[in-house]
DNA sequence: CTTGACTGGTGTACGCCGTACACCTAGCCT
DNA sequence: AGGCTAGGTGTACGGCGTACACCAGTCAAG
C-alpha cells in the first residue's frame, strides 16, 4: 500500500493563509508594495495560485480588512462612556499595529462585515446605555472618524454591504433584511433615521445634518474649555 | 517679415493648465481612472509631454491639491467660533465638489503646502480669538479629521514638508526656518508642544495624549446631551 | 544671416502590475 | 478502473509609470 507522504512539502495555501501573509506582508512593507506576486513569492507559490482563494485585490484587501478589525477587543459590560472610550482605544491600538489598515479602510468602496459588526456591537453599547435610537444615530456620526475614519458613507455602506457572496456561498446575503438581523443596532438607527416624520431631506441620514451635529459638537466643547481657562495637564 | 503664426495650433500645456486639467478629469471620472496617459489624452498630447511640466505623478497629485485647498474660503474676521465653523463648512464643500480629494489628501506623505497655509490660518483664527498655543494646539488635533482628515501626523508632516523643490527652483525651502517663516502660528503651536517641559514623553507632541483629548472632548460633549435628553432638532 | 543653445513635445522601450485562460496533477468517490 | 474536482502552474495580454533619446521651433549672440 502506498504510504502517506511524509514530506512536509508546503503547508497548502487556504484563505487564511493567504490573507494572514497579506497582513503580516503589509505590515512589513507598506501597503503600496503588497502586490499579488510579492505576496505569492512570500508564501512560495506562483501568483494564480492565489486566485484559487480570494477572487482578486479588492476581495483581498477586504479579507485584510476583516481580520485587522476581529483584532478589536470586544465591548466590556457596564458604564456605556467606559465601554466605549476602552473600544475606541482599543480599536486605535490595531490601528497603530497595521498602519495601512486605516487607509484600506476608507478607500474600500463598502463597509466589509467585520467593520459593520464592529459599529453594531458599538451602537448596541449606547443603546444599553439608554441612548435613544435617534441620538446614538448622531452619536456614531459624530464619533465618525474617530471610530475608524468613515463618517458619512456609513448608511450608504450598509445597504450595500455583502459585496462578494463568494465568502459565504449560501447566504443569501443580499438584501437589507439579512443585514438587519445580523446587525440588529445598526438596523435600528438606520430606521429611525429614515422614520423621523417630515425630514428636511427624503429618506436616509442628512449628512450635511449630521456633520454639522459633530463638529458643533465639538465647537462647544472646545469654547467651554476656553472659558474655564482649561491648561494641558502636562504642565501642571 | 514673418507674419504672426494665427493659426492656434494648441494652447501650450503649461504646469497650471496640466493640473487644473486632473482635477476635472478626477472630478469626472474619479480618481483611481486618473493615469498620465488619460490625461494626456486628455489635453491632446503625449503622455511624456507631461514631464515636462510635473516630476511625476505624486508631485501630479500634489499640485492638484494645492488646488483645491486653494478653493476653500479665506478665514473671515470677528468671532472665532463663527469663523472655524464658517471655515470648515468650506472645506466641506469643497470635499463634497471633488470627492477624491479626501481621501488624496490622507494618502499622501507629506501636507502639501497649501495644505499647511489652511491649518496656519486656522491657528491664527483661534489665537485671534484669545486661545493659548497650548489649548490651540490640542484643538487642532481635536478637529482633526474634521478640519482635513489627518489627525495625528500633523506636526512629522510640518517637519518634513517642502517636499520637491521644483516647484520654486531657487527657494531654499528645506529647512524649519523656512517653514516658520510660512506658518508662523503652526510654528507656535509646535514649539509649544515641544517645550513644555518635563513632559510625558520626548520632543514632539504626544499623539496618545491628543487623540484621548479629542475623544473625550467628544464623550463629555455626547454626556452633556444625554443626560439633558437632548432630541434632534428635525422632529421638534 | 548664421549658429547654437534652450524649451517643450515625441516615440520607443522597460519593468511592474492585475488577471484571463488553458493546463496539469493528485486525491477521492463510485 | 474511471472520472470528478480542488488546487497549483505557465503563458500571455493590456495597462501602468517613466527613463531616455530624439526632434522642432524660438530666440539671442556673433
Amino acid at each position: 500500500m502506498a504510504e502517506r507522504v511524509e514530506t512536509v512539502r508546503r503547508a497548502p495555501l487556504t484563505r487564511d493563509r493567504v490573507l494572514r501573509a497579506a497582513v503580516a506582508l503589509a505590515d512589513r512593507t507598506g501597503i503600496e508594495s503588497l502586490s499579488m506576486r510579492n505576496l505569492a513569492q512570500d508564501l512560495g507559490v506562483v501568483p494564480m495560485a492565489l486566485y484559487k482563494h480570494v477572487a482578486n485585490k479588492d476581495e483581498l484587501l477586504d479579507g485584510m480588512i476583516d481580520i485587522v478589525v476581529a483584532e478589536i477587543d470586544p465591548p466590556a459590560a457596564g458604564d456605556w462612556k467606559q465601554a466605549i472610550r476602552r473600544r475606541v482605544l482599543s480599536a486605535r491600538r490595531m490601528l497603530l499595529r497595521h498602519p495601512w489598515a486605516s487607509l484600506a479602510i476608507e478607500s474600500r468602496a463598502m463597509a466589509t462585515p467585520a467593520v459593520l459588526a464592529y459599529l453594531d456591537s458599538t451602537v448596541g453599547a449606547l443603546r444599553a446605555g439608554g441612548f435613544s435610537t435617534d441620538l446614538a444615530h448622531h452619536v456614531m456620526h459624530a464619533l465618525g472618524s474617530r471610530v475608524l475614519g468613515f463618517s458619512q458613507e456609513l448608511f450608504d455602506a450598509s445597504r450595500q454591504a455583502g459585496r462578494s457572496g463568494a465568502t459565504v456561498p449560501e447566504a443569501p446575503a443580499d438584501l437589507p433584511p439579512e443585514m438587519a438581523a445580523r446587525f440588529p443596532n445598526l438596523a435600528a438607527i438606520a430606521t429611525a433615521a429614515s422614520h423621523d416624520g417630515d425630514s428636511v431631506v427624503g429618506p436616509g441620514c442628512d449628512d450635511q445634518f449630521e456633520f454639522e451635529f459633530a463638529l458643533d459638537l465639538l465647537l462647544d466643547g472646545i469654547e467651554r474649555l476656553h472659558r474655564d481657562g482649561w491648561t494641558s495637564h502636562r504642565t501642571p
